[in-house]
DNA sequence: CGTGTAAGGAATTCTGACACG
DNA sequence: CGTGTAAGGAATTCTGACACG
């Protein structure tokens, strides 16, 4: 998969003008773990649609007074519940395709 | 849709380190119009990944030695092939909604 | 804590032009 | 025709710091 979504190609001006967020408040949310842009040879920063998205709700969280430290926690509880429901979803196709396997070879899958 | 692909938000500076082509050859290749950047409000060139791609194309073909003005008809052929395509594509599904309405309704639709 | 700002330097981007071919 | 390069200016980005609160 090709994933335009998570590819880092994008710098922080062009943020901004996508965000509405300051240059400043982008780096500080990096500085404080929110956010992590790739960097280019030169060291500029490079962010993906999906960081843009995470940065558009990261506003709207500070808006509603949410510290940053609060905000991280939930980002991380959000990525951990993905992986939960990914390992699941997994296992349930595990499931599924050992039982027709089984269902065809007449005999348990090893 | 969202459609990050045809979003137009990488700076000339990254399309070089994604497809090698120097600054110059991606400027050129706009002059010539095979390519249609836009620009943020300071006159920066802006690319999508859809541009990109076109642009390893547009390499591959000028490494075979096929001169720009070629390159411009095919792409532009492509584009019209395309279009064609779509409206072909629309007309049997309005034919396929059509039949499905009229089974339903038990009479032809409007 | 979160954000603005002025500071200075380094890297980026732009345009129009000359060169070679 | 297609591309490199040197030129000069304008805009971008970076870091570390001070300010306010």
């Amino acid at each position: 998969m090709t994933s335009y979504r998570e590819k880092k190609v994008i710098t922080i001006g062009i943020v901004h003008e996508l965000t509405g967020l300051s240059e400043r408040k982008i780096r500080y949310y990096e500085e404080r773990g929110l956010i992590f842009p790739a960097r280019s040879k030169r060291g500029t920063r490079k962010y993906s649609f999906s960081d843009i998205e995470l940065l558009m709700k990261i506003a709207d969280k500070r808006e509603e007074g949410v510290q940053t430290q609060e905000i991280k926690r939930d980002i991380l509880k959000k990525k951990s519940s993905k992986h939960l429901r990914d390992e699941m979803l997994r296992g349930q196709l595990n499931a599924h395709f050992n039982i027709r396997k089984s269902q065809h070879n007449g005999r348990s899958a090893p």
